[in-house]
DNA sequence: ATATTTGTAGAGTGATTAGTCAATCATTAT
DNA sequence: ATAATGATTGACTAATCACTCTACAAATAT
């Protein structure tokens, strides 16, 4: 049991369920098994805490989105896989995935330096900058692809996730929703 | 003076910088130029404050998305225009929309019944239900279109919001944007 | 005029919090 | 074996917080 990812995991949990400031660092300790002054340890402060948990979060769904993937394959079928991968990802990982959505949208994302926000955006910007150069993707801005597409499958997510849908139904509505986003961006 | 209001207007402006739990009551009274207890006199407890600018908020959008419309214009003409009030008012109201989203991801939202989630967004869904009849919109299911179009807006405003850009340049990106999402929904 | 309610103030309170610290325990290097 | 470094503990603290309370002022009702 590495103590650290204990505390993560716990951090996690409870920031979901009670939001940052009410989940005392106490707490955090507590459902982790360690003691109060191990977090500290480990972090130095709670900001460090959130900060790093939201780097390591966002790290694996970048991981999970690009795997699996044959690069024999078309620029769709490549494409498709990401949305897909990310789609699953988002809800196999719930919590997760609404802790990144969470940390996006309070103050602390400002706490991120610009640098590491355009690094962990690059290999995206890249892909869709190659299909637009490959004459598949409209030429639209990088960003604005970006963002839209961004927001298209968090739209997507909440849907799934609100609704009580079977496995099939889910996949039909992931495909479904592909060919929505894929017209509109071709 | 209203103090009522006033207290929401500083609730607000600090809530967005610092976060909910980051903001003390006090200074929310501070900055609204009133003393502590009176805060508490309009808002039994702080829950109860958050979710009246939530409330507030989200009513003040919703009105300003439905006004200036000519019952005339055909349904895309409607419709465009509601799109462009709701990213006009985004981009005027940049707090009160970031508040919004900031409350949607955060765990206050679960305390707001479903009741008034569903009565919030019944004259949205009912304007959806119209357009699938009328056979312009895609017979998709409207909870679906509906999250995809609020995705999408989300997306556009957190675009614009992040660059600069000129008047002219905002009004054509709004107008692309816009042919972007009516033609993935019809 | 008097009584009653409502608005406003700000000092006060008990509970809670992030972070510290001194003391052990475990592991590794010499 | 010994030293040194790192890991772990939990009691402790100074600060902060949501909310209360009492007093008084203003407005309204009778």
């Amino acid at each position: 049991m590495d103590k650290k990812e204990e505390i993560l995991k716990a951090a996690l949990k409870l920031f979901v369920e009670f939001g940052f400031h009410a989940t005392p660092t106490s707490k955090i300790a507590k459902e982790a098994g360690v003691a109060n002054g191990t977090l500290f340890h480990y972090y130095k402060t709670k900001e460090e805490l959130i900060l790093a948990l939201y780097s390591d979060t966002k790290k694996r769904l970048t991981e999970y989105m690009y795997s699996n993937i044959s690069k024999a394959d078309s620029l769709e079928l490549v494409f498709k896989s990401i949305y897909t991968n990310t789609i699953e990802w988002s809800l196999e990982n719930k919590p997760e995935f609404y802790f990144i959505q969470q940390f996006s949208t309070s103050p602390f994302y400002s706490l991120i330096s610009p640098e590491e926000i355009r690094k962990q955006a690059e290999p995206h910007l890249d892909f869709l900058q190659e299909g637009i150069k490959a004459a598949v993707l409209k030429p639209l801005p990088v960003d604005l692809l970006y963002t839209l597409i961004n927001s298209h499958i968090a739209g997507i997510n909440q849907y799934l996730s609100s609704g009580e849908f079977s496995t099939n139904k889910q996949k039909q509505i992931i495909n479904e929703s592909f060919q929505l986003l894929w017209d509109m961006i071709t």
